[in-house]
RNA sequence: GCACCAGUACCUUAAUCGGUGAAAGGACCGGUCUUAAACACCGGUGAUCCGGGUUCGAGCCCCGGCUGGUGCACCA
């Protein structure tokens, strides 16, 4: 027999070529009318394929080479695509380039290369190795967001957003990062107050810039949550970020200046214990109040304290309280307390109106402060239970309270009434009086989407003397990107200093005009990439409707979990503003979400610095693309992290090398391939264990895969490769050709190379075109089974039963084993327990 | 501090409804093959975090604890 060795770099090329030269992935728009789908998309002889389905991997941002993370996004993703194919789906599978963003233009600034070549650069080695990857991708739909045909589009949708007044340019309080010279929004900033890219610590500095009102939508980012298919903790960051609560808008007024103050609280039943009232040290009217008071200077210097702090300093809630008089009260509205008020720093500008009405009695917060600063402390909520636990800091009053309980305290009106019932009893008072109403807040803040960098997408808007801000018109975007000798960033936009490109003239009235020299948060690009896969290369319009109607939503996206909070919200956002705008007419664009967890070596995260980078073109060079593909899968479950380990990948290579050596044997031996794959009709012995065995795995792998059990499905073809070498020579040849085309057909979607080589040396078939095996019940079922004898629970005895024996039978089985008699004998059977198809247990005594 | 998730062999994982003597791969040890080794093949060692409870029967359910991970945390 000659010999049989399995070589990847030999057979991996062949099979990506074909698909390559057939181009075998691709999908169109238009079901064909051919019964076979599309015409040309990788399925189903004979079968007409009615559903589609889009498959979709985050969009990669191109730096350098792919990482060992891509090879297990695209790992994961590919094996969803290949197996929705083969169950008779059309599948859209595209690819494209997050091509946008600082890192390559540092990069440019260090070396002085354009950003727009080292991102080819980067575009071209990530092609390389996605397709040495052997990945199923439609490359017909390829884009990349820096394209001038794709941002065309990015800006069309921002004037869209502009136009319907989601859009806006404010001055506020933002976040600098001073590192990178630009603003950053609040989701690039960590809970310690860290810019998301570089780590520097972020200022905050009052600017004007562009902002999309997400908040509009905050109520319905949440609600839809309930609607779509995504892990729970993904859904519960969302749920934390946009942060909604309850409660009431109250009106305190400061008479001496005729002011009123809204303040926001989820605790209007506590009305009565507000005993001081705080404002932000950011709250514009800080100033205003102090002025001619004798506190006016230690105002100032407070605020100017507070306004020097880092988030991390300021937001450490262990810090002592601080805060300053501002020699001004205000009225309490329910009972007509003058109350005095406070600038301290523990109160944020950006939540709520930036002003609290401050309730010792009832609040950690406010009452660290009032024991810091003297002021009274007042119950108005009693415990209706004794056994009701005092919050960790409380007093020998038992406060602050923050539970449940009845009204004291309070008004004749409300005192002994369960705090919850009197909470909307005095919101409706409020109401009535005109003092307040019931509200609702959200801790989600507007997306801020200038940055102050060059390489990203122009903001296609004019600065006129005469019209002031007008929006580019359509026919005149795209706004391209100049190029520019200096990208060094000098708090200001590097586009800036291209005078020729930012003096134009205005639309509108012919005057001159100044380009806005801001860029695009990065973050916009991907908000809506997904969209324009469905219609890559129409130059009309940035999708045509019908399109979407084919793909969208995306029925299972595929990332890290990463991305839960900043991309994930973001494309939630631009599909229901796109939607109100009748652009679209869905309202999620991800049906089902899919993270994978990390891949790590050596217990920690991989980085450069800590040397311990796995490279995945070293991997594919020397065990080949099927092996790592595989091995990731199969090193744990993928929404997991993984510790990458080199001899795990040895043993998943030996495995495949078996597989593919002993179908190779037996194509030899079985002759001419046969199209046909199947057992003998009748088998018997090893022959029906191993046919048993082969539709076992068919049901396991069919089931893990519906479950993303990579890792069991894997280990289930194992298993059949095992029984199929241990009976390699007491089956019949049909037989072991059945077992082993079917591992190479369940195998497909993890090792698609080798697997379509095995396939054709069995069959001279192609595995992608054939439909997924089904099981054979009739297989899955044995007639005879070993059946369990305990008693008192203990394994006494196995026996033989068949598959149809009633209870009765059984437990006259089980009591006539010998091992079972010996154990029972002479003492007094109590209890029968029958499992059918698993054991008896006799309960003796 | 709060919430969620996880703890199974030396390692990474499996065990579907509570049902056999806990499975796979790696590692390790031995054997066959080989001049020898690698590969391959055959065989072997070895585990349910701790303490209670429910049950005829618990890795799985309940209570308490320990350890690790993730998220949130001055958001009124």
């Amino acid at each position: 027999m000659a010999e049989h060795r399995y070589d990847p770099h030999e057979i991996e090329p062949r099979w990506q070529s074909v698909w390559a030269s057939e181009r075998t992935w691709e999908v169109s728009n238009e079901r064909g009318a051919d019964g076979r789908g599309d015409g040309r998309g990788g399925f189903a002889r004979g079968g007409s394929q009615t559903q589609s389905a889009y498959v979709l991997e985050m969009l990669p941002y191109p730096s350098g080479e792919p990482h060992i993370g891509h090879l297990k996004t695209y790992s994961v993703g590919d094996a969803i695509a290949h197996f929705r194919r083969r169950l008779g789906s059309r599948v859209l599978h595209p690819m494209g380039y997050d091509a946008f963003g600082l890192p390559a233009e540092n990069h440019a600034i260090r070396t002085g290369v354009h950003p727009r070549v080292s991102t080819a650069e980067s575009i071209a080695s990530f092609q390389r190795q996605f397709r040495s990857w052997g990945i199923s991708i439609d490359w017909s739909r390829e884009l990349a967001t820096h394209e001038p045909s794709y941002y065309r589009w990015t800006q069309w949708i921002f004037l869209e957003l502009f136009r319907a007044g989601l859009a806006y340019r404010k001055e506020a309080a933002v976040k600098w990062c001073p590192k990178d010279q630009t603003v950053l929004a609040n989701e690039q900033v960590d809970a310690e107050g860290h810019c998301e890219r570089c780590g520097a610590v972020v200022e905050v500095r009052q600017l004007e810039q562009w902002f999309l009102r997400i908040t509009d939508y905050a109520e319905r980012l949440l609600g839809d949550l309930d609607v779509i298919e995504w892990p729970e903790h993904v859904k519960t960051m969302q749920r934390n970020w946009i942060g909604r609560s309850e409660g009431a808008e109250v009106t305190f007024r400061c008479e001496e200046l005729g002011v009123d103050y809204p303040v926001f609280t989820t605790r209007p039943d506590t009305l009565f214990g507000a005993t001081f009232f705080v404002m932000a040290p950011e709250h514009p009217d800080v100033m205003r109040l102090s002025r001619g008071t004798p506190n006016e200077q230690a105002v100032h210097d407070y605020v100017n304290h507070a306004l020097n702090e880092t988030n991390e300093e300021r937001g450490n809630a262990e810090k002592p309280k601080t805060g300053v008089p501002l020699g001004r009260t205000v009225t309490n509205p329910v009972n007509g307390e003058q109350i005095p008020m406070y600038v301290a720093d523990y109160v944020l500008m950006e939540y709520g109106t930036g002003a609290i009405m401050a309730v010792p009695g009832h609040d950690e917060r406010d009452y660290a402060f009032a024991r810091a600063f003297q002021l009274p402390i007042r119950r108005v909520i009693a415990p209706s239970d004794s056994q009701a636990t005092p919050e960790p800091e409380a007093d020998e009053d038992g406060l602050p309270y923050g539970g449940d309980g009845v009204l004291v305290n309070s008004h004749p009106d409300f005192d002994g009434i369960g705090n919850r019932e009197a909470l909307g009893a005095i919101v409706a008072w409020l109401d009535r009086e005109g003092k307040g109403h019931a509200s609702v807040n959200y801790r989600l803040r507007d997306w801020l989407v200038s940055r102050q960098r060059y390489w990203g997408c122009p903001i296609p808007i004019l600065y006129c003397e005469r019209c002031g801000m007008v929006p580019v018109p359509d026919e005149q975007l795209p706004v391209e990107l100049p190029d520019i000798d200096d990208y060094t960033p000098k708090g200001r936009s590097p586009l800036a200093a291209a005078e020729e490109w930012v003096n134009t003239r205005c639309p509108s009235c012919g005057g001159s005009a100044r380009r806005e020299t801001d860029t695009m948060d990065t973050f916009v690009d991907s908000s809506w990439y997904f969209l324009r896969y469905c219609d890559a290369s129409n130059e009309r319009a940035a999708w045509d409707p019908a399109a979407l109607r084919e793909w969208m939503p995306v029925d299972q996206y595929i990332g890290g979990v990463e991305h839960a909070i900043l991309h994930l919200m973001y494309a939630r956002f631009f599909t229901k503003a796109l939607a109100d705008l009748g652009h679209l007419d869905f309202q999620e664009p991800f049906q089902a979400l899919f993270t994978q967890g990390m891949v790590t070596k050596d217990g920690s995260k991989m980085s450069k610095s800590k040397g311990n980078v796995v490279s995945p073109a070293a991997i594919v060079e020397r065990v080949g693309a099927d092996t790592a593909r595989c091995y990731i899968l199969f090193v744990g479950p993928p929404d997991q992290d993984a510790d990458w380990s080199d001899e795990g990948v040895d043993g998943v290579h030996r495995f495949l090398s078996r597989l593919w050596r002993l179908a190779a044997e037996t194509a030899e031996r079985a002759g001419a391939p046969v199209a046909e794959l199947a057992g003998p009709a009748a088998a018997e012995g090893d022959d029906l264990d191993l046919m048993r065995k082969t539709h076992w795995a068919i049901d396991k792998v069919s089931g893990d895969l519906r479950r993303f059990a990579f890792n069991t499905a894997i280990a289930a073809v194992m298993e059949l490769l095992n029984d199929c070498s241990r009976l390699r020579d007491s089956v019949g040849v049909d037989t072991l050709r059945f077992a082993l085309g079917t591992a190479a057909s369940l195998l497909f979607p993890f090792a698609p190379h080798v697997c379509s080589d095995i396939y054709e040396l069995l069959t001279g078939e192609r595995v992608w075109e054939q439909p997924w095996p089904e099981a054979d019940e009739a297989l899955l079922e044995r007639e005879v089974y070993e059946l369990v004898c305990q008693v008192n629970g203990k394994v006494r005895d196995r026996v033989q039963a068949s598959a149809d024996a009633v209870p009765e039978t059984l437990k006259d089985l089980c009591r006539a084993a010998p091992n079972v008699r010996a154990h029972v004998d002479g003492r007094e059977i109590v209890k029968e327990i029958v499992v059918p198809g698993k054991l008896v247990n006799l309960v003796v005594r």
